[in-house]
DNA sequence: TTTCGTGCAAAGCATTTGCAAGTAG
DNA sequence: CTACTTGCAAATGCTTTGCACGAAA
């Protein structure tokens, strides 16, 4: 809640229930499960309220926005670097962990670098197993 | 040509039309746009043709789709190791050259890792120098 | 003939927008 | 009072699907 205010978001109970929800999963959940989830304990949420948080608490800098599925944006909380892992057959998002993330400069070809995103692709270990190997 | 019947995508007038395109252009288009732009050399080509097409060769390993842009995927025929650098302001992207893009294992946690992609976000050289800095 | 690619239109989702009402400063 | 937030519904836009026709194996 601190974090919110100083991020320049006021905080209100939709957005803490977003948040809070966020914080306590590691699925990288679309805007549509969070939706979904966060009307369990907030069943009057509107979904454009809950796309307008996650819209703002992204440009604070407060969690992330993936772009690791191409079909819907995901969402994650956890700030540390890592890298995010894309199943192919089944869509499941997993965190790779990593030293450090792919460090380009502050400034490249004259663009000042802000953010930089490791996305990686392939089958998961439980694809694996269930001999959905293919290939 | 060659390239795509080795990839197993049986090549058609329409299929040529779009890769001869996105191998001419360094603009990372989106679908609509490689409609768009296709559509004049072969004016009857139907969307979903061209839907069907990157598809076909983003599986055949041909092209590359690219999702750093969440509203719409994009698509490259350069297959080099490079970094995709997008603009927040104008929303713009370009290529990052790199001597290897972030490497990591085949087998990382027990996922198998096919493919890693390096996105960057910022503000583009275009951007700034406009005073559009913004920061 | 069986399969595959094409073109067209309609449908499906994710996301955004417009607007009225409520709330905080 | 003024600005911001919410909820609802409708619209927008990207992408996919269903179907009929035509070309190729």
């Amino acid at each position: 809640m601190a974090r919110m205010r100083d991020a320049g978001v006021t905080p209100t109970m939709q957005r803490l229930a977003i948040l809070e929800f966020l914080e306590g999963t590691k699925s990288h959940p679309t805007a549509d499960k969070v939706y979904v989830e966060v009307r369990k304990t907030c069943p009057t949420i509107a979904r454009a309220t809950v796309y307008n948080t996650l819209e703002a608490l992204t440009k604070a800098g407060t969690i992330l926005q993936l772009t690791v599925d191409p079909s819907a944006a995901r969402y994650d909380a956890d700030l540390g670097p890592h890298v995010h892992f894309r199943c192919r057959l089944c869509g499941e998002v997993y965190d790779i962990d990593v030293k450090q993330e792919n460090c380009l400069g502050d400034l490249v070809k004259g663009h000042r670098v802000e953010a930089v995103r490791t996305y990686a692709f392939g089958v998961c270990a439980s694809c694996r197993k269930k001999g959905r190997d293919d290939a």
